[in-house]
DNA sequence: CAGGCCAGTTGATCGAGATCAATTGGGTTC
DNA sequence: GAACCCAATTGATCTCGATCAACTGGCCTG
């Protein structure tokens, strides 16, 4: 019922490998962070980016390996710039529920909590950027117009698991799977990668979990959209055919 | 399948009363408000309160009224003084999921929002302070510390979702009408309505609608609870009798 | 106080999705 | 390329909660 490990490697597409690059020199990485402008970061200017490249140290993590896991003490708050991995919450008899995945510029604070309320672990190879919550709290609170983005960032992010209470508690399987597979879209042309074929980096029970399905139910209904022409199971993703159609699914 | 007007109108405990009281005069209510340390006003000195009563204006709602209406363009936002509200979304064929109750303290804003993700009405008697978004935004931006305090509520807020996600996904029924229980328990107990028996002042269909069920499955539900000596459903409410067991349900 | 209204409860049955159980197939190892 | 591994698919069956349908009881109205 748990779990799903996901280890294999898998190739990297070109948009991904862009966003790891620039982990060379120590200095100058914040400048050249292609997803800067995506995330909190954005807010901050040259001057301000120096600093707080200061308090960052970069984490890198193979797939399946964990960024933080739930009930740890909430050291430290992390930003994602490259790879994808998701955040669940477990209960005592090993059921899970994925609450989101993190794709590159995603910001992952839990700031006024003592400890993780969630565990983050890499679905494909990730990096982030790690700061001390001390250190990054002391920074944010002498630029008011950089707490207000991340005030911004906490309120979509609100909105995201308020629309996904709704699918949880009100939506079918047939449209829980479409709405995935539509938001997943989004978030992917959101950071760049808008391609025919919507790449699915997690696995089946990721996607389950995530929609509070079981395995087989996502696996059915997948192979019934490609049945019924509305899209194409392909090698790691989706190729969607009839996008209109799956709209229509996850509005509806 | 959908609302749940319940409109009869209830009596007021002495709680209730206390914390509507200040509306008398245009002067000093802010001051005088019984709900200020657990609302985000708690971060407020004398001299900001005097200027953020201000830009405030106090809305009065029968209950089934509504505060605001998903897709309304989002002019201001609320910090609920005194009552109940639901806050719930709506699917086109009319599904609703209840993705909170508001109780007095609790700060309902999207900011960065320009409409409405969700609606939110009077279950009981309700009383809120309601802000301009621009006046509003104008007056924080200057005020970091109360901006922090802000984004702590946000946090908190977002927790809460996540952990509804787990609910929503993962739980069995019994569990979830165990775990809305003993949460909203908690939730009267924060603002000080700490008593033996739970008020429950939302219809049966809202806590359906909440926990993503229907109402004969609650209604089942905790007529099992009683059968069990578990509680005891009273006028308005239950009466928990085995806290620990309902705890254990809740947890598990 | 008769009648109606509506929230809530209870009972009977149904069905979407879970569970149990193979089977398939791509990828890796030796 | 044989053996294995494991994610994914497919099939058969079961079950929890939904649905459909009375029924109850408190409360309001005339």
């Amino acid at each position: 019922m748990t779990a799903g490990c996901n280890c294999r490697s898998v190739e990297w597409t070109e948009n991904m490998i862009r966003t790891i690059s620039p982990l060379r020199a120590n200095f100058g990485r914040c400048t050249a962070c292609a997803v800067r402008s995506l995330s909190i970061c954005g807010a901050l200017d040259e001057t301000d980016l120096v600093e707080f490249e200061r308090i960052a140290r970069q984490v890198h993590l193979a797939p399946s390996e964990a960024l933080f896991s739930a009930g740890q003490v909430a050291s430290s708050v992390h930003n994602l710039t490259a790879g994808v991995a998701r955040l669940y919450k477990l209960l005592p008899d090993g059921r899970r529920q994925v609450i989101g995945f993190a794709l590159p510029g995603d910001f992952l604070g839990t700031m006024p909590s003592i400890r993780y309320s969630y565990s983050a672990d890499a679905i494909k190879r990730v990096s982030a950027c790690r700061f001390p919550v001390d250190a990054f709290k002391h920074f944010i609170e002498q630029r008011p117009h950089f707490l207000l983005r991340i005030n911004e960032f906490a309120s979509r992010e609100l909105m995201l698991a308020q629309q996904q209470m709704l699918l949880l508690g009100r939506r079918t399987a047939e449209e829980k799977v479409a709405a995935f597979l539509v938001g997943w879209r989004a978030r992917l042309a959101h950071i760049g990668d808008e391609r025919q074929t919507v790449s699915l980096p997690m696995s089946r029970q990721d996607i389950a979990d995530y929609l509070g399905l079981t395995i087989e139910t996502v696996s059915r209904t997948l192979t019934r959209f490609e049945r019924e022409k509305m899209l194409v199971i392909v090698s790691g993703g989706v190729r969607l055919l009839d996008c209109p159609r799956a709209e229509a699914m996850a509005a509806a």
